[in-house]
DNA sequence: CTGTGGGCAACGTGCCGACAA
DNA sequence: TTGTCGGCACGTTGCCCACAG
């Protein structure tokens, strides 16, 4: 085994990323973006279970978003639960800098089209009377062939998982009727993951031809983690505190996303970001789709309507566009879904697109224009309800 | 069952106490204490396996001891690992209040004298094969007598570990030569907290005659939290920056202390600290002894000399009482033990105490005088080697 | 007094096709 | 096509004592 005891670097991105979800984009190395600090926070807040409600010492250097250059980033997986995050190294940059980032590229890693399926776990799959009862789309489409004129059918399966480590299963096909099964090897995956009926396993297939297994726990499983280390308080501080302290020093700071566990990406590539805030005309009323993730992780659009413009926090982030958007949807099965998004969330349906003639010059001032309406004459209460 | 789902707060004091361990201490709501925020940090870098190295904001109003009240405190367990932590909340005090601490007392929770014994476990209690062996004097001490006229005597036990789960065993007398077993039951126990071989089980009983049950894990289990919630760096600057912020504001703040991960207690009475600072007589080459957990969880005292005195960080901290003394230990076996400690965690062994006549004055100056040679005279190289 | 190991019975794990959704 | 079940074999768990350190 190459793995490094400890390590938990990720080698393959390809898996990480199938195991962040379809709607997570990671920015490439050098590129240009914009950090939330809210966003940030929300994190925080969603790990500890705990809203941010003292009083926060004031950090007038800490605009709402940190324009940045991506240092450095690096894919991990929670050694005990396969947990995906990613730490990232920020640059600030300063005014001079940012209009360089107008020639840079999309700024997004490419994800290379990949042969995979994903399943849920059924309560047959996880017991521990049997095996795994393979799709048969997937057998043909990510498993090695079988030779179908021996009976029974059956190969070795070997694939790896996030931290490298090899798992060997029976893949076999019987059964009246036949039907593909992974036998032996199994059990022994599901009960050292900890898998439970519900949760989400998926296989692919690399460049090379070689089998990736990884693990997408059910929202359910609230990572409850009262931490034990750090006060929330101290949590929250310590993500301002830091991003502050390396605005004013203009010197790098390093923050971790957490894909599953995060309520939305707080670290937008700066060309989505300008696009969004400075080339979409946004009105209330305005219709607009968004993709979002559905139970059987694929995406789906959703449609539905801007009822609101203002600061989501009027007090600690005034002018702030992070979920500025108060937004309601068309289907009734909104429970769920955010009541407030960002703008580079969302697609409008029927708006034109302003194009960009001269980009550098809506960049000189050194704070973004407001669109109408932000943080004046709507506060966050005065909106409208669909 | 009484117990909320999700409360991690633990009830019972003594168990925690138990479980924390021989020479943990804690403070009473309402006393004074000193908190040391380079001892927190310690505590982080432990837990995170990483030292400070980046270069932090300074907090010029942050001193190296912060003086609070104890505004609150909760104990509590780690739901899935059982490991215990205190959570405080502290309320920086002014200058005018320091006096009345003087009039308080020693202001530690009475450790009551508690029935209870602890057992590392062995290979044969961890393993599939068989049950517990309770050693013969912890049977007799504190479970339920066994009618022995039966044959053979047995009962059955039920315990309840700090979440207030019951745990159900078969206590039985049998073998031959004849022994005290647990075995219906207790490898639930086992599996259920992940117990290995050389980890310590804890039985003791109550004021009630109730019998409570905890684990202390063996140190190698390196809680290696990589966190993936926040960087290293953010959480010394939370640490930091709560402190300063609560400090400058006078307002409450929130730590957690986890006895079994800090290397050493940094919320230390007022009273004890300010006897050890100003009323003990310290010098290079005096000898004293200090009070050491032992393998098998009771205490042992060790003999040192002092070979040195001077700020453990120049820079970040200069006139830090915060393992300000460098020892070195008479026992050749003496390869784990800290090579600095704080005054106050030591006993001199020949050096007579300074009579406290009128101790207020000498709580005047804003800041405690520094004893002889403090960042001064000696540098923390410049020292004695012993 | 207590840790480990052999003996043995009871139980759970895991592979199989049958059936039905 | 695939989730769950009954049947069955075999490996593990767990209770017992013997023995030795």
């Amino acid at each position: 085994m190459e793995v490094v005891a400890g390590d938990k670097k990720v080698q393959n991105t390809t898996l990480w990323l199938e195991c962040a979800g379809p709607l997570v984009t990671l920015p490439v190395v050098g590129s240009y973006v914009a950090y939330f600090p809210q966003g940030h926070s929300e994190q925080v807040a969603a790990s500890t279970q705990k809203e941010a409600d003292m009083q926060f010492p004031s950090y007038p250097n800490l605009p709402p978003q940190l324009i940045c250059q991506l240092y450095n980033i690096t894919l991990h997986a929670d050694q005990e639960t396969d947990e995906v995050y990613a730490q990232m190294t920020l640059q600030p940059v300063t005014g001079q800098e940012k209009d360089q980032s107008l020639m840079s590229n999309l700024g997004i890693q490419t994800k290379e089209p990949t042969i995979s399926f994903s399943k849920i776990l059924t309560a047959s799959d996880t017991s521990t009377h049997g095996g795994f009862s393979i799709p048969r789309r997937a057998a043909d489409k990510v498993f090695p062939p079988l030779d179908y004129t021996k009976q029974p059918p059956a190969q070795e399966i070997v694939a790896r998982d996030l931290h490298n480590n090899e798992w060997h299963f029976r893949h076999i096909f019987r059964g009246q009727p036949r039907r593909h099964l992974l036998t032996t090897g199994w059990s022994i995956f599901v009960s050292s993951k900890r898998l439970q009926a519900g949760d989400t396993v998926l296989f692919m297939r690399d460049q090379n031809g070689h089998l990736l297994l990884g693990i997408r726990c059910a929202k359910r499983q609230q990572t409850a983690i009262p931490s034990s280390l750090l006060s929330s308080d101290s949590m929250f501080i310590g993500v301002l505190a830091a991003a502050a302290h390396a605005a004013a020093t203009n010197s790098r700071f390093t923050i971790f996303y957490n894909p599953r566990a995060s309520p939305s990406e707080f670290v937008i590539p700066l060309v989505k970001y300008n696009k969004a805030v400075f080339h979409t005309q946004i009105s209330v009323g305005m219709r607009f789709r968004m993709e979002l993730e559905t139970e059987d992780s694929s995406t789906r659009r959703y449609i539905g309507t801007i009822t609101g413009i203002g600061d989501l926090d009027p007090i600690r982030w005034p002018n702030s566009y992070w979920r500025s958007l108060k937004v309601g949807w068309d289907e009734s099965t909104a429970g769920q879904r955010q009541r407030r998004v960002s703008l580079w969330e969302i697609e409008p349906l029927s708006s034109p697109f302003i194009v960009c003639h001269s980009s550098s010059l809506l960049l000189r001032s050194k704070r973004p224009r407001l669109p109408q309406g932000l943080g004046q004459t709507l506060s966050s209460e005065e909106v409208l309800e669909s």
